[in-house]
DNA sequence: CGGTATCCCCCGCGATACTG
DNA sequence: CAGTATCGCGGGGGATACCG
C-alpha cells in the first residue's frame, strides 16, 4: 500500500503491482515456464538474489504465485497461478510493443548472461544432431575486450555457460555483439550478416551450413520496428540546453 | 538510463519507460482524449503538477507525445503519437485485469476528486435533459465526516465541482462512499443498493426515477471480478508474522 | 490558468555477507 | 545450491513556493 496511487481505477491498482521495477519481467519468466529460483534468475541476470526472493513474496502475496516445496529434490518451486497466467497477452502486447516502439539499444543493455539465456530458450533442438553439439560465441565490441560463451545441446537439453565447458566446440560464431543481437532481434538478416562476413562461423562446413538454421532468433523478430532512428534523441538533448 | 534494466528484452525497454510510477496512468489518459495539462490532471488528482510537467517531458522524449502551443487559447496542448495510441490494447487489458484479479479497495483508494471524474466521463448526456441538471453527491465513511461534489450537465458538456457550484441541485445522491464506488465498479447492483436504501436519492420522482439510467457506472463493470477475497491478505499477513 | 524550480526526506534496491 | 539478512546511498517524488 505504500504506493498506491489514491485512487480506485482498476489501471492504477494493476500498475501499483506490475508497475514495480522487474515485477513483471518476474511475471514474463513464470508464463514463460520457469519454475525453480535459478531458473528465473538465469533469465534476468541483472537482478540480485535478495530482490527476486522480495518480488517472489510480493507476487505470493498478490496471489499471481504459489511457492511448494520440491518432491524429491531440495529447494522448491514457484507456480504461476491463474491470476499470472492471466498476464500472458499484456506481457506479450507489452514486448511487441517494445520491440516496435521502445528506444534503440545502448551498448550497456547487452548483457552476455542474457543473450545465452534468450538464444538457450530459442535453439532448434529438433533441427540438430542426435547427441552433443556444442556451439561457442565470441563477442567483441564490449567493455572487456571479448566475451565468450557456449551452448550445449544434449539430445534436446539444452545449458549455457559463461565458462568453458570442458567440450570442445562443433561450430563457433564470432561477431561485433550489438551487431549480432540486432540480427538475433530481426533488425538485420542473420544470413545476410554471415554472408558479408560481419558475423564469422568457424567449423565443418556442414555445421556452419546448418547453425543459422539452429538459431531461431528472438521470437518477435517478426514484428517490424517502427520507431524512428536516432534523430528524436537529438532534439531532447537540444530542448534539454534551451 | 538511469533506470535500465541491462537486457535488450523488448518487455524490459519497454518497462523501462511504462513501468515508470504514473506514466502508464498519464498515457491512458491522452488516450481517453485529454489534451490540456489540467485535464490531465483532473483525472490524475494526486499527482503533482512537477511530476505531470516531468513525466510529459519524459514521455515526448520518448515519442509518445507531442506538445504544440494552442492556436487561440493561452497555453499548450499535448498529443498523442502512434506510438502511444498503439498502447491501447494493453491499457485496456490492464485495466480488465486489475478490475478482475487486483487487491481489494481500501478506504485510501476512495479519492472523491478521482470519483467526481471519472463519474463525469461516464455521464449519460443524452438521456439527460435539455438545458442544464445539477447532481449532487453527498458521500459518508470518510475520514473528513462526509464529502459533498457536484456534476453539472449542460447540453452534453459536464463539470465535476468539489465546491458548490452555485446552481441548485435537481438531485441528490447520499451513501456510503466504498459501498457506492463497489455499485459503480460493478461489483454490486446500483438499483438494488439504491431499492435497499444503502443508496438514498433525493429530488423530484421523475429525476430520482430518471438518475440510475445518467450513471453510466465504470467502463469496466461488466467484467467479472475472480480475485477470492480477503483471505489471502489473512495469509500473507500470518506468514510474516513466522 | 499552466506550469517550473527547489528542497529534502524516505525507501528502493544494489552490494555484500552469511546460512541451512 | 537456494536463498535470507543487513547496511548504506542515490534519486524518485511529495510539498511548497514561485513565475509568466
Amino acid at each position: 500500500m505504500a504506493k498506491a496511487y489514491g485512487q480506485y481505477c482498476p489501471l492504477a491498482l494493476a500498475m501499483e503491482l506490475l508497475g514495480e521495477r522487474w515485477t513483471l519481467l518476474v511475471v514474463s519468466r513464470l508464463i514463460d515456464g520457469c519454475r525453480r529460483f535459478n531458473e528465473i534468475h538465469r533469465g534476468l541476470p541483472r537482478m540480485s538474489a535478495s530482490l527476486l526472493s522480495a518480488r517472489l513474496t510480493r507476487l505470493q502475496d498478490a496471489g499471481l504465485c504459489e511457492k511448494r516445496p520440491m518432491a524429491e529434490q531440495a529447494g522448491h518451486e514457484y507456480l504461476p497461478t491463474s491470476a499470472c497466467l492471466e498476464l500472458e497477452p499484456v506481457v506479450m502486447q507489452l514486448a511487441a510493443w517494445g520491440q516496435r516502439w521502445a528506444r534503440d539499444m545502448e551498448p550497456e543493455d547487452l548483457d552476455p548472461a542474457f543473450l545465452a539465456w534468450s538464444m538457450s530458450t530459442r535453439l532448434d533442438t529438433a533441427a540438430m544432431p542426435s547427441g552433443r553439439t556444442v556451439i561457442e560465441f565470441e563477442f567483441s565490441g564490449l567493455s572487456r575486450e571479448y566475451r565468450r560463451l557456449w551452448l550445449v545441446n544434449h539430445d534436446g537439453v539444452v545449458d549455457m555457460c559463461l565458462k568453458h565447458p570442458g567440450f570442445e566446440s562443433d561450430v563457433s560464431v564470432k561477431a561485433d555483439m550489438q551487431r549480432f543481437v540486432e540480427a538475433w532481434r530481426g533488425f538485420r538478416s542473420m544470413r545476410e550478416e554471415i554472408a558479408a562476413g560481419h558475423i564469422r562461423l568457424e567449423g565443418s562446413p556442414a555445421n556452419r551450413r546448418a547453425l543459422p538454421k539452429w538459431l531461431l532468433g528472438s521470437a518477435l523478430a517478426s514484428v517490424p520496428r517502427l520507431r524512428p532512428g536516432a534523430e528524436r534523441e537529438v532534439s531532447a538533448q537540444l530542448r534539454r540546453w534551451h
